[in-house]
RNA sequence: GGGCCGUUAGCUCAGCUGGUAGAGCAGCGGACUUUUAAUCCGUCGGUCCCAGGUUCGAGUCCUGGACGGCCCA
């Protein structure tokens, strides 16, 4: 009697019970209260007060413990806001209902109380049930009390089970909620707008990613899921939102990973009349905020260590934090294309053909020195030749005024004053055509219809794109973006039928 | 794509050098009117991920595969 099925079994067993007595799957019960509001509005109420004054409440959740003692029992009853005591006793239901109860409701059951608030002998704030009601019978036994469910295979395909049993998994996604939430109001209250553009894309741009390809029917044409929304919402500048910005989804066909999912949440914002070192000072006070609100304080500590926000994020330049971790190497090693391939095949870099100084200096910035950038750290002129939408810098057009930060030894931002040039532009998307041609397949496209677009004259802004995601990994200290993903992407489970250990379909049409 | 690790009851986990597969929780039966991992007595429950192989004998050893985790590309 304790298989799966046989447990299964029980409770459509109890379950036919109930739909005897017609009562199997009421709507009717409306709740007046939440058990998380009752423990904060009374949890420090006296037995004695709340004897004297009864404060009457309904509620509803999810059984997760039962403890029956007799002629008296005890639940744990969970709701979207937290867990709350009930107590049922067989003086006040009757025999009968009481022995319902006792003989037919289980953990995992979802069920309605009405009752009065009571303080028990050991203190504990709990519901004493005048009436109880049975909601929702629940045919699958819930994972182990006190470990919850472990198996983290089972934990991403099952995550309605996870965020039961798991109070951990429930806080972090509420915290993501309350991260993008506070970032909406931080960009709406300095007047950006909020728009959305096209998920589905003619040519995909913005980024350099592999795209996942669909068919239009009707237009008989391949469409792309975006992998960044950029030249949409630069677009929407030239048209006069001189402050936008989009929190949506972009979709990149590329591997799986801790940090990796195909797709992902991203910000971008666009602010006319602004440059880079505008948006690093934006980014470091959103952060510094953000921190303040989601955690109560400017530090962070994640994966065993503190970082502080609240002071001041360091700035350098992308070539100088390459230096400074490659002694060997000085400055003018790197701009000169063969001395720069040199420098990177004695760093063990594998230098491909086309790869020219910019490239270089890239590659051997993120292998030898992303990873070291733990407190937060604004890295600063990216090379042109790896920046296509970046405008170029005043003083050295090899370098772009473009930054990105890092915290934690990971990309958490990456923004730049944008390229309203639309000539230099142009030859920057023949350069990416160039590219693509030669085999290259993460190049960009050239985008005829944004060149057009550019011609109309955008205004001098800046722009930037924030990974919520990775944002959110670090505010809830979980080490894989699978934790801050809902229902994160894995391969498809085996049928049950064929004999694989997981089979979570495994009752369906059992009836 | 490569390396390492994992997969045993519904869940969490033991299982030594190959020799009859275990515990706790959950379930079921019983006791119990203030418990909170309730307690106590009794009890049911296994395709040891799958397929081959070695062996008198495989959860355990070998080969291949599936899925997952970590690291690398």
């Amino acid at each position: 009697m304790a298989d799966e099925q046989t447990l299964i079994e029980e409770r459509r067993r109890k379950l036919a019970a109930l739909r005897e007595r017609g009562e199997a799957f009421p709507n009717d019960f409306r709740r007046d209260a939440l058990a998380g509001e009752l423990q904060a509005a009374y949890g420090d109420r006296d037995a004695q007060a709340l004897e004297r004054s009864p404060v009457r409440v309904r509620v509803a959740g999810r059984i997760l413990a039962k403890r029956v003692m007799g002629r008296v029992s005890f639940l744990q009853l969970q709701d979207m806001s937290g867990r709350i005591q009930v107590l049922v006793q067989r003086d006040a239901l009757g025999d009968e209902a009481y022995q319902a109860f006792k003989k037919g409701w289980d953990v995992g059951d979802i069920v309605g109380v009405e009752g009065v608030l009571i303080r028990t002998r050991t203190g504990e704030l709990t519901v004493r049930a005048e009436r109880l009601r049975l909601l929702t019978k629940a045919l699958r036994p819930l994972p182990e009390k006190w470990h919850g469910l472990q198996d983290q295979e089972q934990r991403y395909r099952m995550r309605y089970v996870d965020l039961i049993v798991n109070p951990e998994v429930r806080r972090a996604f509420l915290t993501r909620t309350r991260v993008i939430a506070h970032i909406r109001r931080f960009l709406d209250e300095r007047g950006f707008v909020e728009v959305e553009t096209p998920m589905m894309q003619p040519i995909p741009g913005g980024a350099t990613a592999r795209p996942f390809v669909t068919h239009h029917n009707a237009l008989d044409m391949d469409l792309y899921l975006r992998i960044a929304p950029e030249l949409y919402l630069k677009r929407l500048v030239v048209g006069g939102f001189e402050k936008v910005y989009e929190i949506n989804r972009n979709f990149r066909n590329e591997g799986l990973s801790s940090r990796h999912n195909p797709e992902f949440t991203m910000l971008e914002f666009y602010w006319a009349y602004a440059d880079y070192r505008d948006l690093m000072d934006l980014t470091e006070e959103m952060l510094r905020g953000l921190a303040q609100e989601v955690l109560g304080s400017t530090v962070v500590r994640y994966q065993g260590r503190g970082y502080e926000l609240g002071r001041p994020f360091r700035r350098v330049r992308l070539l100088d934090a390459v230096l400074e971790r490659n002694p060997g190497l000085g400055a003018g090693d790197l701009r000169d294309p063969a001395r720069a391939r040199r420098a990177a095949e004695a760093a063990g870099i594998a230098v491909e053909p086309g790869w020219g100084p910019g490239k270089i200096q890239l590659e051997l910035f993120e292998k030898t020195v992303e990873e070291t950038l733990l407190e937060p750290t604004f890295v600063t002129h990216f090379p042109t030749e790896v920046s296509p939408l970046a405008r170029r810098c005043a003083d050295d057009p090899f370098y772009t005024d473009r930054f990105e930060l890092f915290v934690a030894g990971r990309e958490i931002a990456n923004g730049f004053s944008e390229l309203n040039d639309y000539e230099d532009q142009a030859e920057r998307f023949r350069e990416q055509a160039r590219a693509r041609a030669a085999g290259d397949d993460e190049a960009m496209y050239y985008d005829a219809d944004f060149i057009r677009a550019l011609e109309y004259g955008m205004p001098p802004t800046a722009g930037e794109g924030i990974g919520i995601d990775r944002l959110v990994m670090f505010l809830t200290d979980s080490p894989s973006i699978r934790d801050v993903i809902l229902f994160p992407h894995m391969r498809p489970e085996r049928e049950a039928a064929g004999g694989g250990r997981r089979s979570a379909g495994g009752g369906d049409g059992a009836d």
